[in-house]
DNA sequence: CATTCTATTGAGATCGAGTCTCATTATCAA
DNA sequence: TTGATAATGAGACTCGATCTCAATAGAATG
């Protein structure tokens, strides 16, 4: 089981430097109106994973999360990153993207289109997807039964194409 | 939190006792064909969780039916619950459905129509949906990318009619 | 800049759903 | 009935996530 993961929409200028400064700087700008609203603080581990997470091209776990930024800072404790990627889901800069076994994956939300996944159960991969059509049918049943949608997860389990390719049988 | 659940698919007739041992020995012959491929046993304890997810009208939680079970089989051990919900899942008869907390909800799936979950984040509620079209253009995207789907959970959470109004803003 | 009031932090304890172990018991085919 | 093998239940265990708490850091104020 490979870890990696196709990205599909993850934002191609977020590497280039002077782009990326800029865009620190307004998703920075969220973050703290979010914080300030509440009487929170905005702290160094808070950027720190803010900006980890902006820099990253796939999903991450919160281990993954935890020893990478250990590297730059070996005094940062795992409840921090528990406590911050909460506060970024609330604030919606963040969202989860569950996988089949039990160690979910985040994914920065911010200036990126809304899609859906598709993970493989073989090998792990994460494959973005977008369906307009789809959301425009889900949007029609919510208002059919009354609901207001805050989020939803829309995830499907399967083989991926690589894998297929490898295997035809599963 | 109240954690009743509105149910719109659940099979009506499994209430008369008639038609209820009739659909009860067809769901278990299917079971036991799925145990002896795999030189599995039936047992006692096994039928019974299937007995009590067949007469279920909404969707149940581990404790929920372990504690309705234990009240006529004092014996039955959670473990066994556990392991048997396994099982009927990988037979395709029992579907988890995921809450917002993190306690798994379980339905029986044989002979009732594919749909999908609305979830109230305030009451708990569940509300099961269908939109064909929304299932077409889901396939479609799976065809794009080659993929080979083998489950998937489509779950939207939100406040349902009631909370709202209750109360008209969260 | 120093002061002061809070919020935040990291280490480690704790929680809890789910899994595993193992001695005992049940299933079922012969 | 017997025997090979699977299943069970109690409780230990796992491990991601949360909580506790004493020490620290943010930011508003003057
Ligand atoms: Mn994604
Ligand atoms: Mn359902
Ligand atoms: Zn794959
Ligand atoms: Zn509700």
């Amino acid at each position: 089981m490979n870890p990696k993961a196709e990205v599909i929409l993850f934002p191609k200028h977020a590497r280039q430097p002077r782009q990326f400064r800029q865009w620190l700087a307004s998703i920075l700008q969220t973050f703290q109106e979010h914080l300030g609203r509440q009487g929170l603080k905005l702290t160094r581990q808070r950027e720190e994973i803010l900006r980890a997470l902006m820099a990253a091209e796939r999903h991450l776990g919160i281990d993954e999360l935890y020893l990478s930024l250990k590297r730059q800072d070996p005094s940062i404790g795992r409840a921090t990153i528990f406590r911050t990627i909460k506060l970024l889901q609330e604030c919606g800069l963040v969202a989860e993207v569950g996988s089949s076994n039990g160690r979910s994956k985040f994914e920065l939300k911010a200036d990126r289109p809304h899609h859906d996944h598709m993970i493989c159960v073989e090998c792990g991969r994460i494959t973005e997807f977008q369906s307009p059509m789809m959301e425009r049918f889900q949007d029609g049943a919510i208002r059919r039964h009354g609901f207001v949608a805050l989020w939803h997860r829309h995830e499907i389990f399967g083989r991926c194409r690589d894998c297929l390719k490898r295997r035809p049988r599963g």
